[in-house]
DNA sequence: ATGTATGCAAAGAGTTTGCAAATGG
DNA sequence: CCATTTGCAAACTCTTTGCATACAT
């Protein structure tokens, strides 16, 4: 019953520790815990939702919003704006790769894209004289399960 | 000393009320107001940026914010969220084209990119049975000016 | 006339800030 | 040790809601 979908084994922690140190961030209790919060997660969450997911063991919620703020800074994580004014964030990897999902309008499931146009966008802005540059795009549609069911039951996922 | 940058004589006006009828809104003197301001306006403005603009015969900024949902829910108007927590309308025109912005990272200047790569994403996301299709896309960067002004003076926009 | 839109007041929600105490390297 | 980080309380900002009044058609 555990979820494997993510990295929550020693291994994997030892490795986020070591991104956290290469970052010049401490390596403290409450930023442990919001990567493996968002390690183990299958959709970017928002600052609440990571806090929840933290349990009896949570820090302030104020804290995680200085740890993601923390790690956004130093590239750790990407934020995604999917319209319902709460920011949501999901960890990058190490190779800099981040992804682009489709919400559905009526579930606000999110189903990730795996694909990112606008690289050679970039490039055209760095021509241009541009620098540090980054992009953000999501799609919004009704997904094909809420376009059958005309009366959707639960949502697939928030 | 008027500005001639966007559309705002007569002609112009009576277009705009057109299409508020067209909508199925009413022509209202606040709404008449507000798609004014969005005329002339030299990029996506928030609510608070709009309702400053309308001076001392201004609406009530509630209002703004309900003309807005109503000019997006017929689509008169387009939504950005560029980071800052701050939603951003501005006019769409009659044929239903959109912007995307280079928004630059300190002078918070917006400028159009003209070109919209995701709509073959969009294809094939409706061959995947998806509908009611839309995206958001927006660039983040330094833009030049800034790059080399190590101390800019004053946002060259805001 | 009648449903729609507005203004005002107040609430709601996400996020930020100030500061003293705790903690990591 | 000392700079960084945390917790707690409170503030701030954007946005939404309730309701009586005013307005468009």
């Amino acid at each position: 019953m555990t979820s494997d979908k993510g990295s929550q084994n020693s291994a994997d922690s030892q490795r986020r520790q070591e991104r956290l140190r290469h970052s010049g961030l401490r390596n403290t209790r409450p930023r442990r815990h919001v990567l493996q919060v968002l390690a183990v997660a299958e959709q970017p969450l928002s600052s609440r939702e990571i806090h929840s997911r933290m349990g009896a063991e949570a820090c302030d919620l104020v804290t995680v919003y200085r740890c993601l703020a923390d790690f956004e800074r130093v590239g750790l994580v990407q934020r995604h704006e999917f319209g319902d004014s709460n920011a949501r964030f999901e960890l990058n990897d190490q190779t800099g790769h981040h992804r682009h999902y489709v919400v559905c309008r009526v579930c606000h499931g999110k189903e990730p894209m795996d694909v990112c146009p606008p690289h050679w966008l970039e490039e055209e802005l760095r021509a241009r004289g541009y620098s540090d540059i980054s992009h953000s795009m999501e799609f919004f549609a009704v997904c094909p399960h809420c376009r059958d069911d005309s009366h959707p039951g639960a949502p697939q996922r928030q």
